[in-house]
DNA sequence: TTGGTCGGGATTTTT
DNA sequence: TCCCGACCAA
């Protein structure tokens, strides 16, 4: 059943309308192309055909977005109809703010308005939202819970092992990796064979108990009532395509904004162009030498193609000038991005002005890059520069692990972006997988986690548990009846008393959360050394939860958009402390700093050796790079150990390779850096005799102190 | 059936 | 280095 949309209770205001001319004080600040791209059909009664802004790297994007958001509140649009569709949550909540400033200006104390703001979010947890209200149309359980990767592996392995492709004489991928197939197919709607040959060619042999996997991990779903990311996505462009329902779906949405439109997917494209066929009210915003996300299915395809969805064409707007970078770091910029294959459809520049070249700095091996980063980083904070001032980038997350030890070393707090998730520790998938087996009990996967934390009781016996609780279609009861084994039989009785509360919601949202974490604490004791520090994890996991409205919105909210920081584990920094920032460069998309370091400019890093398979391959691992040096507003320094150790890879014998300076940056383009090498090596002074005579007189002595040792 | 130990193998980036 | 499966003892 469809509940009609609301009718927007904004009255319509005249006063605010004729006060704001054009030249109103808040578009006054953009810059031509900026205020044509927030200008361009905001006439509210009549939304124009598609917007296509093309902003460059430090171009006042998202600025620029918030201004039209803010622009079409002041022209009189209802926020509660506008649907605002960002890369993170954080740049979501940023969007918001900034709207909510501008309106301030604008509209007085009538600024409230962007409160109403209340859709926007990620393609994800969008999804989520309006598959709760359409749930019965789709024939979902409007309590569905959703599995993140490790969830979702963890499921593919269950039916793996159903199957019996366990079992196999060569072993069969790993379920991270049959997940990330799987992934990939449903994202790029490519056929699985296309897949496996362009992205998995050493799991080809496998095609056909892939298939067979997929077909079952797909019901295992459907008979568990729970969804993974991509079935966010999947069920919302079904929904779309469905035209019963297509109409209500796009009729609820006035105004739809896409930013980090390079980045999006095939699926989201089709979402897209489902809700708004015509264009009318559609404006996407992206940067094609920014696109990095083609390991999840995102094509340049979708920005490039854009305008010639729509007839007439979208209009398209760019946006060159930088504000951000100075003038050689920008200069840098553009000389190693115009090596690119493809061609892209901008130059940046900038008119600020500085002598300083980005530094490409030689040195001996990772100890010694940590230490050059450490001293520079100190060095500028001497010179007024605070540490958040500055960041440290880098492909891979454990690339930052001797900076990480040298930091911890020398009392620097840090916090790191991107890499190991929050998440992904076991004590807090546990507390999590209890909450969601309440809120969902055919969730198996979280079931299986729950009862196998019992001592004594193993995959066996948990899978007679959750059969009881199927078979029964009640928790509470099934485990209450259920029969412990000799080893369980006093833990059960507690164990199953927990659920029941928790599945009758007796005490409610957010208390149960504590009951649920006192039942954990022995159980986390129990099982591992470092109890302490994963029990603070807890803790503030429920000082978290304790901030959400309800159980639902909790596990969904936390799955969708985990907390993305971690930080060292002498204790995570305050906010109003300084702390140095370290971040992958997927994860520093958007964001600049002063002072910008990227790690290991070296060939088998950038690019990663595992992307050099194919030309795309290559210029996606090379926009990385541009993504890299563009967030540096000021200083720029690119590392390059000569050697570096090679971790998590099949140790050939050896443990380090030598490595040559990133084939992004040849020769010819040297001219845009200033190399250095560090430390800086002063030239050896030639040995005197008197010197070589005490070298000599040393050399005995010590050779007879060894002999002495032994006298 | 559980839970421990042992050995072989491993593919980066995230919603 | 860490994860996963195989194997074994209780």
């Amino acid at each position: 059943m469809l509940s009609p949309i609301p009718v927007p209770a904004v009255e319509p205001s005249p006063k605010v309308e004729s006060a704001v001319p054009d030249t109103a004080l808040y578009l006054a600040k953009l810059n031509e192309a900026q205020r044509e791209a927030v200008e361009y059909g905001t006439d509210v009664k009549n939304p124009a055909g598609a917007l296509l802004v093309i902003a460059g790297a430090g171009s006042g994007k998202t600025n620029t977005l918030a201004h039209r958001v803010a622009h079409l509140l002041v022209k009189g649009a209802d926020p509660r109809r506008i649907l605002l569709l960002t890369f993170s949550r954080r740049a979501a909540s940023e969007m918001t703010r900034r709207v909510t400033r501008i309106a301030t200006h604008a509209l007085g104390n009538r600024s409230g308005l962007a409160q109403g703001l209340t859709w926007s979010g990620t393609f994800h947890s969008v999804g989520a939202r309006l598959l709760r209200d359409y749930a019965d149309l789709v024939g979902l359980s409007p309590s569905f819970t959703i599995n993140d990767r490790e969830d979702s592996a963890d499921l593919m392995n269950l039916v793996r092992h159903e199957l019996g492709l366990s079992a196999k004489e060569k072993r069969f991928p790993a379920k991270s990796t049959c997940f990330a197939i799987y992934s990939r197919v449903v994202n790029t709607g490519a056929p699985l064979a296309t897949v496996l040959d362009q992205a998995f060619p050493w799991c080809r042999e496998w095609e056909d108990d892939l298939r067979r996997l997929f077909a079952a991990y797909v019901h295992a779903k459907q008979q568990q009532s729970v969804l993974d990311y991509d079935d966010l996505l999947l069920y919302w462009s079904h929904l779309a395509a469905e035209p019963s329902v297509a109409a209500d779906l796009s009729s609820r949405f006035d105004y739809v904004l896409v930013d980090e439109y390079q980045d999006t997917n095939k699926l989201q494209a089709s979402i897209l162009l489902s809700m708004k066929p015509d264009g009318r009210g559609l404006t996407v915003v992206g940067d094609d030498a920014q696109s990095i996300y083609s390991f999840r299915g995102a094509t340049v395809r979708n920005i490039l193609d854009f305008p010639n969805h729509f007839d007439p064409p979208a209009k398209c707007v760019t946006l060159e000038r930088n504000y951000r970078s100075t003038q050689p770091i920008l200069a840098a910029s553009n000389a190693v991005i115009g090596l690119a294959t493809e061609r892209y459809t901008k130059n940046l520049w900038t008119d600020k002005a500085s002598a300083q070249r980005p530094r490409l700095v030689s040195v001996a091996d990772e100890a010694d890059q940590a230490r050059y980063v450490v001293e520079q980083v100190l060095e500028a904070r001497e010179g007024g520069m605070t540490l958040k001032q500055q960041a440290v980038l880098f492909r891979a997350a454990h690339h930052s692990a001797a900076l990480e030890i040298e930091l911890t070393r020398r009392n620097i707090p840090f916090v790191k972006f991107g890499g190991l998730k929050f998440l992904d520790s076991v004590h807090v998938k546990d507390m999590l997988a209890v909450l969601r087996w309440a809120e969902n009990p055919r969730d198996r996967v979280a079931g299986f986690r729950v009862v196998q934390l019992l001592p004594g009781i193993g995959p066996a016996i948990a899978g007679r548990v959750l059969d009881q609780v199927a078979e029964r279609g009640d928790t509470s009861a099934a485990l209450a009846a259920f029969a412990p084994p000799p080893r369980a039989s006093e833990d059960w009785p507690v164990f199953a008393g927990l659920m029941a509360k928790v599945c009758a919601r007796e005490s409610g949202w957010p208390a149960e959360f504590e009951m649920i974490r006192r039942w954990y604490e022995p159980h986390l004791e129990r099982n591992h050394e470092d109890a302490a520090i994963r029990h603070g994890d807890v803790l503030q996991m429920e000082s978290i939860a304790s901030t959400y409205p309800t159980r639902e919105r909790f596990l969904t909210e936390l799955t969708l958009d985990p907390p993305d920081a971690t930080s060292d584990e002498s204790g995570v920094p305050l906010i109003d402390e300084d702390y140095l920032i370290l971040s992958t460069i997927h994860s520093a998309k958007g964001q600049e700093w002063k002072n910008v370091f990227v790690l290991n400019g070296v060939d088998g890093c950038i690019p990663s050796d595992m992307g050099t398979g194919s030309d795309e391959e290559i210029d996606e691992e090379r926009r990385l790079l541009y993504v890299a040096m563009t967030r540096a507003k000021e200083d720029l320094h690119i590392v390059t150990p000569q050697r570096f150790y090679v971790h998590n890879q099949t140790a050939m014998g050896d443990r380090h390779v030598w490595a040559a300076r990133t084939r992004f940056i040849p020769a010819h383009l040297m001219p845009q850096f200033e190399a250095r090498a560090w430390p800086h090596v002063p030239e050896p002074a030639a040995p005197t005799a008197a010197g070589l005579a005490a070298a000599a007189k040393a050399k005995l002595d010590i050779a007879a102190r060894l002999k002495k040792m032994w006298e």
